[in-house]
DNA sequence: TAGGCCATCTGGTCCT
DNA sequence: AGGACCAGATGGCCTA
């Protein structure tokens, strides 16, 4: 760890970016990036996708329209069955999975260590930001004072 | 208790 | 047709 970065971090936390973007520093859960209910797979309900077994699921029922109830839009409209519509529902929950594994990824990248709890998502982007744009500059004056 | 954060479900849209 | 992506709604948990 090198003094600029040390700098940055502490100086970070004394500005406190909640205060810097008018938020709240608050904290959720628990350590585990997964979710609040983690102790489960977060796929692992309903549908087992790679058996291709469906757990829940009984005769062709449809999920056809309507967002809040009214169904007969005149915008065309996909039928779907409750087994689709749950295949689509764990295949969320494995791409909201990866965005959260982003973002601890991202978590890990910017120095935080003076925070006690894990930084939320928007935290995490805010600081993100900040913390590319110091790093920019100082390479830039580090760049300009060098000599040849 | 209100507000923040998050996971999940859902339907719409776009793309392959 | 089906998957990826997105945004809105909802409900749970946590903290001030």
């Amino acid at each position: 760890m090198d003094s600029p970065l040390v700098h940055f971090v502490t100086d970070f936390n004394l500005m406190d970016i909640s205060q810097k973007y008018n938020m709240t520093p608050k904290q959720q859960m628990d350590d585990d990036p997964t979710s609040p209910n983690s102790n489960t797979s977060p796929w692992s309900q309903d549908l087992d996708l790679e058996s291709g077994e469906h757990v829940v699921v009984g005769a062709p029922k449809f999920y056809s329209c309507g967002a809040h109830g009214y169904q007969n839009k005149s915008k065309r409209r996909r039928i779907i069955t409750v087994v689709q519509r749950q295949a689509a529902n764990v295949r969320e929950r494995k791409r909201m999975f990866s965005l959260n594994e982003a973002f601890d990824e991202l978590r890990r990248k910017v120095p935080t260590f003076a925070y006690e709890k894990r930084l939320s998502r928007i935290d995490t982007l805010r600081l993100a930001i900040v913390y590319i744009s110091f790093m920019t500059d100082l390479l830039e004056q580090t760049s300009h004072s060098s000599p040849m």
